[in-house]
DNA sequence: TCAATTCATTACTTTTTAGTCAAGATTGAG
DNA sequence: CTCAATCTTGACTAAAAAGTAATGAATTGA
């Protein structure tokens, strides 16, 4: 399993912009420069959230791109399906409902591990916040706990 | 994100081998058959898997492939990470605690979404085993309600 | 032994993802 | 009005993942 370029650096810009104090804008380059990216790659990351009203942007000199949107009113489970086809995707299209490309038309075993990873992850990534990912670790890190922590021990388990 | 084509045949293909009657053994061509997938495509999987001693093989005329262990001990997070670099990737890799690779030094609004994120599919996969997953799918089903289940309501979001 | 069957391994091709480049369009400053 | 800064867009290139092909080695059965 992976996170994509795309996924982790797209909402890595997002995340700059949401530092930002109120008013202001970053450029291309500036933006690119505080990701360790190029100019032309982070154009390309901020076309797509500007397409999908994430983001909006000013041309011309004093232009940069700003949040269209306040910071704790964007979800992470949103920008990732703006940056990647899903939360969570596969060959096996099972957790669309759909499962068009698939040979296993009766039970499978696959199926529910799918369902069941694409469920929780979209469950952790739909309670995080743009603004809460801005300033302290802590606060998305207890998110993380608190959804799972609880439940460390129920099952066997080998790590 | 994304689950590869490698780690869901690979997955297919071990579940093939555990829903067999003790003793048999299944060749190339029926594993896919029976997956939809190339016999040339299959051979690179299990030859993976046979590496890391998921499988054993027998060659000549009645050979083929079989579990190496029983279904009940192979735990699905040890064969993700076989069958890709981890059971979660990404270009941040603050998951490893190494972090080489981010411009990142200090506090990042990304790295405990990652952590988070490792933590709770590492979480899920070590609870599932192959034998779960022949047969009939509400056993996985009902670990992954399980596991996160009761939490469903605690903090705000929107899917 | 010999031939058919089957796995083992490496090299190659195709497809997808990632990243770069350049020409065009808009804005603000002077 | 003109120029420089900046975003916009599509085409292009590079790298990685996925899939195919082919050659070699081991096993079985006649």
């Amino acid at each position: 399993m992976k996170i994509s370029a795309q996924e982790e650096y797209g909402l890595r810009c997002l995340v700059q912009l949401a530092n930002l104090p109120s008013g202001e804008s970053l450029t291309l380059p500036q933006i690119a420069e505080r990701e360790g990216i190029s100019a032309a790659n982070a154009g390309k990351l901020m076309w797509l959230l500007n397409k999908a009203g994430f983001v909006n942007s000013t041309r011309g000199t004093k232009g940069g791109y700003f949040l269209a949107r306040p910071a704790d009113d964007i979800y992470l489970n949103e920008i990732i399906k703006v940056l990647d086809e899903d939360v969570l995707s596969s060959h096996c299209d099972s957790y669309t409902g759909v499962m068009d490309k698939c040979v296993h038309t009766g039970d499978c075993g696959i199926r529910p591990v799918i369902v069941g990873l694409h469920e929780i992850v979209e469950n952790a990534l739909s309670r995080i916040t743009l603004a809460q990912m801005v300033g302290n670790e802590k606060t998305v890190d207890a998110m993380f706990h608190s959804i799972q922590g609880i439940n460390r021990t129920i099952e066997p388990q080998r790590v």
